[in-house]
DNA sequence: CGGTTGCATGAAACCGGTTACAGCGAGATG
DNA sequence: CATCTCGCTGTAACCGGTTTCATGCAACCG
């Protein structure tokens, strides 16, 4: 395996030339470096990155927490693929890799409470982008507050160098209520996520204030509290099927537990659209594939990897925390709030 | 941050015996170590994680191969969240993170041609785990002949030390084909995948198999080839429907066709099960969710990423390659091939 | 009691890069 | 002509670990 001093010895100069040749070319006169790199090029060089993150301290790695204990909920986030892509795609673009790291869970014995922060130590690691995973335990408040650069998805952060990125829920949900109202639906239920969410207490606040702005009142039965899954969406639904008053229209905050509310209104022998509409939130596969087809609240799911992968990578480069960024949802109109009415 | 000589100094003992401490324990005096671990923990000493790699050539990072280039058609394999969960699980238990690689795309300049190749020297990855892109460009093929211990899923390489993980795929077809014909299904047809695919070659056999050990004729007319998606598999239904004799079940080799599939037999005014029963291949979340719920043959998508860690991992340890891997298939009825008939 | 054995440890080289600093030659300047 | 500047390059220390080899020391043995 060819080093530096090898490569350095056959074109008959130092190695500290060689390496300023790939690291600031410009430093070094034009013909040496042709033939530095013309040399490199024959015997194969390629920079060991350890010695080269072990001298500058830049591992140019970035990690990515994400737990995936089957115990906890957050392990099947829907648009984890999605995020995932784009993230790499924008990180490798900018000259950065993506490291996944052991969660709390699987580092065996002694206290594995900062197993985060110490794989960032560990690893050199110049930043960290985490998903939400629905629980937040302390050693990710520890990590961001470590002040390595710190992204995280869908979750508000402290921290001298952290910050978040979201969709913005209020907005989605407002639009779905004001769509419902445009189908001529007055009688709008929801269906929330859980209410200690981010998510969930917002696209809340959204569904209250687009119907205060329409006039529509707002009937504490209305709101039931659901899970984000499917079995809380079916349940959830039931609820509203069995009360005395019953909605024309529901806005459902999470595309899985409309599929389920889809399920329940079927088994009551009701129709959607006819009898009840269903605007979902998050645009998952599947809402495509359901029959009528699910009206629903499309997050940029690419777009949250790529905000994350820029947020994460400027403040490597040192720039601030750059403020919360809040990505445009939009409405995606499919056969469950389409006519008639 | 502490490094190995400021605790050895505050120990009063060498750099050595503390590199001892971590990673041979036995051989150092009891009462030495206990008093390195101690103040280890007091001061907050991890190791660096590059300085080791550096001098051990072991990073203890497997890589990761997955072609996200939006271009080719492998970038959103409908299991790669399961696959890379269980992948994930399995490595960080045995002490190994995941690094995911940049893909040819990514690499501005040059020839991108060994990119995979030059990540692994470069970070001194200790072996390499690929998810089949649907395409095998020669550079994955020189990333398997290079000597890295080097795991493939649902694609056989060659290598030195390269094997690969796969399903039952045929034994998962006959499956599917004798189950139709336990419900009394006689003329069933089939929508492979991509025949130049291992998958669908493999699908497309079992298939066959079984048709001739039920005695059962094979129909040219009944083989239609489709391409894993959605349009494909529609595509291939209508083809199917439109010929003079019309099959009375389908088996699809990839639950996505069979979706599309579904929506084209309902878009011909006929119902699943009761006039054509259908039977799909991978159980993604989709099939249970569509009406009437898909029948499908599930693969084992956790079993995929602990297998490929298992057989890297042996690998790196010194093992020779293991023998590929084939996973079992499990049949999984749901309504799309329950009775009537 | 001299010699062997074995355990525990230390000294120093090494892994493969980066970089502060110094030096050198050529051309420009006073 | 002496001096200064500038562009380019080399020397050597350093990053933070690991590991070979040598050694001190105590116990053991004949």
């Amino acid at each position: 395996m060819a080093t530096i001093r090898e490569l350095a010895r056959l074109c008959g100069v130092s190695p500290a030339t060689v390496s300023r040749v790939f690291n600031n070319p410009e430093v070094v006169n034009a013909k040496t470096r042709e033939q530095v790199l013309r040399t490199a090029r024959q015997i194969g060089y390629l920079p060991n990155e350890s010695a080269r993150t072990l001298a500058t301290k830049k591992s140019f790695m970035v990690g990515l927490v994400w737990d995936t204990d089957h115990r906890r909920p957050g392990w099947r986030h829907p648009f984890f693929q999605e995020i995932l892509i784009g993230l790499k795609t924008a990180l490798s673009g900018r000259g950065y890799h993506l490291l996944m790291l052991a969660t709390s869970g699987d580092t065996s014995g002694e206290r594995t409470e900062d197993a985060y922060v110490r794989a960032v130590r560990r690893h050199n690691l110049d930043g960290v982008v985490m998903i939400d995973s629905g629980t937040w335990d302390p050693s990710l408040r520890r990590l961001s507050e470590s002040g390595v650069p710190c992204v995280s998805l869908d979750r508000p952060v402290q921290g001298p160098r952290a910050t978040y990125v979201t969709s913005d829920n209020a907005g989605g949900a407002r639009l779905a209520v004001r769509h419902l109202h445009e189908r001529g639906r007055r009688a709008i239920a929801t269906i929330t996520g859980p209410a200690h969410t981010r998510p969930g207490a917002e696209r809340l606040q959204g569904y209250q204030d687009e119907l205060s702005r329409l006039g529509l009142p707002h009937r504490p039965g209305f709101v039931i509290e659901g899970d984000f899954y499917l079995s809380g969406g079916h349940a959830a639904m039931r609820r509203l099927l069995e009360a005395d008053e019953r909605p024309d229209a529901v806005f459902v905050a999470g595309d899985e537990m409309a599929v389920g509310a889809l399920r329940a209104i079927g088994e009551a022998g009701l129709k959607v659209p006819e009898d009840i509409a269903l605007v979902g939130f998050d645009d998952i596969e599947v809402a495509a594939l359901v029959p009528p087809g699910l009206t629903t609240v499309a997050q940029d799911k690419a777009g949250f990897g790529t905000a994350a992968a820029e947020a994460v990578v400027s403040m490597i480069n040192g720039a601030d925390a750059p403020p919360p960024r809040i990505l445009p949802t939009t409405l995606v109109v499919r056969g469950s709030s389409t006519p008639p009415l």
